[in-house]
RNA sequence: GGCCCGGUAGUUCAGUUGGUUAGAACGCUAGCCUGUCACGCUAGAGGUCGAGGGUUCGAGCCCCUUCCGGGUCGCCA
């Protein structure tokens, strides 16, 4: 008790009838009835309604008070009627009977939206009011759940023995991966810090360090483009690491970790442990996809040989891949709307397609193609039924199993396939350790410190492009929940493994001093994992725009519009930091 | 950087083939109302149709340019 408030907003029960309390919160609705006022008074803990009568009191109230504004009240505790109960709100078998009000702080009366159905709104006026938006129930309710979830996540790395050691936020930068936030040096002319894009070589130097089991919740910087699923500029992992660990380690801690977490934080049915694991290139072939969303029962099946002699010119000297839909409910419409999403929305240049009818005869675009030979090649192929559609997409290899992946994930939603109610994981495990960029240079496909698979042996005596690497990744329902390798702690193996990819050892040696450093002071093996924390509790939240489960995030141009940031700054600002601007960036 | 969708009242949206004074709901303002809980009823105010240019007798609508927002591809070791 204080000079605010006796209770919160969701205290009141039948027990406090006829106490005298005192509220303070916002004013949610109004409902004038003249000579009787009805106020929902909100806080964070709740709803509780207040009854305004008396003529003073309600003159006082219409004069002072407006939605959103702040109040406190003193009054007492009455039990609503049996029929005048409001099964809405946890309060709702009272009220308050108001003897005084008090305005703490009156909201304009023009808001720039109603709180009530802010998520209705477009989205850079959220963001900018965003102080106003938080109070709306379900995102105040969905900040709250994401503390739940940072809660549970500690204290389940707690008890399986890591130890939380926060890393420095200004680093140096790093020469791979997305582009650095870069922060300039005063005390040093000319010079830059970098924000890390994850703690990955202090995890590391951790694990030199003897600490044997580290994780942190650790901010993360990357500047690089928006998606729905993807916060721009900043993101929080769940960053872990173990000594003496192998990928079967680590994969048991996120399944004990992630895996329970979901288990206490949803009524939805959730993966049991083991995740199964699929090889990166099964799960390209058979989902087009690297993380593929096992709900959706569809397959990719490769339909390349037989075709092979077809005089169908757009299959000819192509991979072609088949998916088998069930198709007997739809219509020549759907087949035609599949046809413009493939060609507009995913960028195919065709889908092909064909059905197969009761009879066992096929009708289709291409069914003049299918011949018996075929069609028995393809049913024996994709085990297809009368009813079912066979869906077609040729390419060049290098993007049919992408293409295929798309048009296998726009059949699952249309045809209302994707089960429900479940988290179903999977571990996607044997990376390729290099690919081939746009010139036809080899370099790394992933992490460059992860471990190769046959370690120094493999990358002396194999192929580059057919060395796997302990690398691998958690997916849920289409998402990549995280990310983590086996680290390749041997230092020949590491220059070895850079040389590959075309950098020298000097090259290593210079922008990875710290690590090719320690490495030559008793390095443990070790490996670890960064489950995405936004990305969780989007997925907990059954949230599809992950900005919904941050309290202040910035809008798809990177910009936070509550904070006006990023902003100018005064010459005097860039002067003590050594920086001038290019001339045609001034404006 | 490419592509897709969008921008009309404070908010969410409608607006027919280019044709009179651009509408609705919610919100706001005023009035009425003692049991509401999305209160109800009556009246009212509120618009640079994102901006600029063009076509036309006439543009919210068609064309061009541009800005802004969302999605997506590239990108994301």
């Amino acid at each position: 008790m204080n000079k605010y408030r006796t209770h919160t907003c969701g205290d009141l029960d039948l027990k406090n009838v006829d106490e005298e309390v005192k509220l303070s919160g916002f004013v949610r609705t109004i409902r004038d009835l003249g000579s009787v006022i009805f106020v929902d008074l909100r806080d964070h803990y709740g709803v509780t309604q207040l009854v305004i009568t008396g003529e003073e009191n309600i003159v006082k109230f219409n004069q002072l008070v407006t939605i959103e504004s702040t109040i406190c009240i003193t009054g007492r505790v009455i039990k609503r009627n049996e029929d005048n109960v409001n099964a809405k709100i946890s309060t709702g078998k009272i009220e308050v009977g108001v003897q005084s009000i008090e305005l703490l702080s009156r909201a304009k009366n023009n808001l720039p939206f109603e709180v009530q159905d802010s998520r209705e709104v477009r989205e850079d006026l959220r963001l900018e009011y965003r102080f106003l938006d938080l109070r709306n129930e379900i995102l105040h309710d969905k900040i709250i759940f994401r503390a739940k979830v940072l809660k549970t996540l500690r204290e389940k790395m707690d008890a399986l023995g890591f130890l939380e050691i926060q890393t420095p936020i200004l680093t140096s930068s790093s020469p791979e991966g997305a582009r650095d936030y870069l922060v300039p040096s005063r005390i040093h002319p000319g010079e830059f810090y970098a924000l890390p894009q994850a703690p990955q070589q202090y995890k590391q130097l951790l694990m030199i360090s003897g600490f044997d089991k580290y994780y942190q919740i650790a901010p993360c910087f990357r500047d690089e483009d928006p998606r729905a699923d993807r916060s721009p500029g900043e993101f929080y992992q769940l960053d872990f690491e173990m000594s003496f660990a192998e990928q079967e380690d680590i994969f048991r801690i996120l399944e004990n970790v992630v895996g329970s977490t979901f288990k206490e934080l949803t009524t939805k049915a959730v993966s049991e442990a083991p995740f199964i694991r699929i090889p990166y290139n099964e799960a390209m072939n058979k989902y087009g996809s690297d993380k593929p969303d096992l709900r959706n029962p569809l397959v990719i099946e490769d339909a390349t040989s037989i075709f092979k002699d077809t005089e169908f010119k757009v299959f000819q000297n192509k991979v072609v891949k088949v998916i088998k839909a069930p198709c007997s409910e739809v219509t020549r419409k759907f087949f035609d709307e599949m046809v413009d999403y493939a060609t507009t929305e995913a960028g195919l240049k065709g889908l092909a397609w064909v059905k197969i009818n009761e009879d066992s005869s096929v009708s289709g675009v291409i069914s003049k193609f299918v011949t018996e030979n075929v069609l028995n090649e393809l049913v024996s192929l994709t085990d297809a039924k009368p009813g079912d559609g066979l869906f077609f997409i040729a390419n060049d290899k290098d993007k049919v199993c992408k293409e295929a992946g798309s048009i296998r994930i726009e059949l699952g939603k249309r045809l209302n396939l994707i089960e429900k109610n479940i988290y179903k994981f999977c571990f996607i495990v044997d990376f390729p350790m290099y690919e081939l960029d746009d010139n036809g240079k080899v370099e790394f496909s992933h992490n460059p410190f992860s471990m190769p698979q046959g370690g120094l042996d493999s990358l002396n005596n194999m192929n580059p492009l057919d060395i796997l690497a302990y690398q691998y990744d958690l997916v849920c329902n289409g998402y990549e929940l995280a990310s983590g390798a086996v680290r390749n702690h041997n230092i020949e193996t590491m220059v070895r493994a850079f040389e590959i990819a075309g950098y020298t050892r000097d090259h290593v040696e210079s922008k990875f001093g710290a690590l090719f450093n320690a490495f030559q002071y008793g390095a443990p093996p070790h490996a670890g994992a960064a489950p995405g924390i936004d990305r969780m509790i989007m997925l907990l939240s059954d949230e599809v725009n992950i900005r919904e489960v941050i309290a202040f995030p910035k809008n798809s141009r990177a910009r936070d519009l509550l904070m006006q940031a990023p902003s100018k700054v005064t010459e005097q600002q860039l002067r003590d930091v050594h920086i001038k601007l290019r001339e045609e960036n001034k404006k």
